[in-house]
DNA sequence: CGTGTGTTTGATCGCTTTCAAGTTCAGTGG
DNA sequence: CCACTGAACTTGAAAGCGATCAAACACACG
């Protein structure tokens, strides 16, 4: 916005050359134009832990893309049961096209940055650049397969299978090299007992004793109850079912 | 094929003008002469019950448009335990876009008749037709949300609001009016209790041991074991749980 | 009329939940 | 520096729900 040399339609905005999602997420769809127009009306907000972004059955303010952080997605049923549904990490855009209500409520699960857009303002960008609804649909895709998986998980895995499944799902995301063979990990839980528990169907107490179950059987180490090792992730493999 | 008055662009093909499919489906996005175009490679095809249309980790050998009859799709486990992840309607589209490998299986839960296309008429297309492909994202952000609420279902309802949530979701499929009034439906089940199972992460005998307790509490009537006659729908929406 | 497949029903088992204490740990104030 | 506090997590014991094993039933088909 300000030390802009010459004006040049090469030229990307400054908030945006440095930006992730300018170049694995949606934002790559976007000419330096479009992107120029997007950031007049674009701001980066930070989120506390628990700070919520869209609420259930609210009406849509806006879309955004993650810059960082964790977002979960959670479906409630009257009675106080609640579902992680979706669990989303940066570069991921956030929001429903197409629809006035959500039927998610989207919560930090960390401490997020994100870039926020006004509803109009990708909605426009959406009906001129078929990269942009290229790239959409891409990301729908990938959280179909991933919500799917999830299924699977969700209606046939034991407790056990769950947790693994689970430590496997975050530590491919804290470090996506490929963990087929015997290679050491460590990482920090971005979620807590209750969060895990209502990723995976279950308790926290479940949740908590297969965590126990795997530390005994010698699969992994759990320090400070966030802080897992996986001496062996294809050992780990082993318990997740599949 | 034949009765074709004079040759216009704005004539559909004869297959296409009674279809489904160009009225609700993703067909109905394209112009008289991108369906000439396609009509020249698509076939319309019979599947028995059971009969497999996409095998998984299958090369994707095409996609099609569901024109009557039901497609289940099914993630498994190595160990022979299933859940299937979706069911598709007409006029649904079958098919995963950009991807060379299927996640899923996809098999006929009944007779089913498809209009299919070879994948590169179909790629080809997209490419030159963004409101193909606005409808294809349509679609797959319609599944995502069903997916999600069917995650829902599968983690955190008990078996009896899983049946419930079940019926519900079947009757809806066959007669869309809004069933928040008491009216009668009726209905056949287009699926087995073993296919009810997999879809709902349970066993056979439970969900034959729901649809007693259901029928006991005088809920719904079932006949056959394939016809249920709910006499009250939204008595069976306080089954489901929410 | 038997055979086979799909469904229902019954009895028992075991995993996950529930209820209830303990434990750890970070933050706070004496 | 250390005791206090509260939140998150772990552990234990008991109960309950759905799975498993087993048998009976129903209906289609030869």
């Amino acid at each position: 916005m300000n030390d802009r040399q010459d004006v040049h339609t090469s030229d990307v905005p400054v908030l945006c050359v440095a930006c992730e999602a300018r170049h694995r997420g949606v934002c790559g769809a976007l000419d330096a134009d479009q992107l120029v127009a997007l950031m007049k009306t674009s701001t980066k907000k930070r989120l506390e832990t628990g700070a919520e972004l869209v609420g259930d059955a609210e009406a849509i303010e806006g879309y955004a893309n993650i810059l960082s952080g964790v977002v979960k997605l959670i479906k409630g049923l009257p009675d106080g049961r609640e579902q992680i549904v979706g669990l989303q990490f940066a570069p991921d855009f956030l929001g429903r096209p197409f629809q006035s209500e959500s039927a998610v409520s989207a919560q930090a699960a960390t401490n997020v940055v994100v870039c926020s857009f006004p509803k109009r303002a990708v909605e426009a960008l959406i009906k001129q650049s078929p990269q942009l609804e290229h790239s959409l649909l891409k990301q729908t895709l990938r959280e179909l397969d991933e919500a799917r998986n999830w299924m699977l998980t969700l209606g046939r895995k034991s407790a056990l299978e769950k947790v693994a499944s689970y430590l496997l799902l975050i530590a491919n995301y804290i470090d996506p090299a490929d963990h087929s063979h015997a290679e050491a990990v460590a990482f920090d839980l971005p979620m807590s007992r209750l969060e895990i528990a209502d990723f995976l169907g279950l308790t926290i107490e479940t949740v908590s004793r297969q965590l126990t179950k795997l530390r005994i059987d010698g699969v992994i180490q759990v320090r400070q109850s966030r802080h897992i090792v996986l001496d062996n992730p294809s050992r780990l493999k082993t318990y997740s079912g599949g």
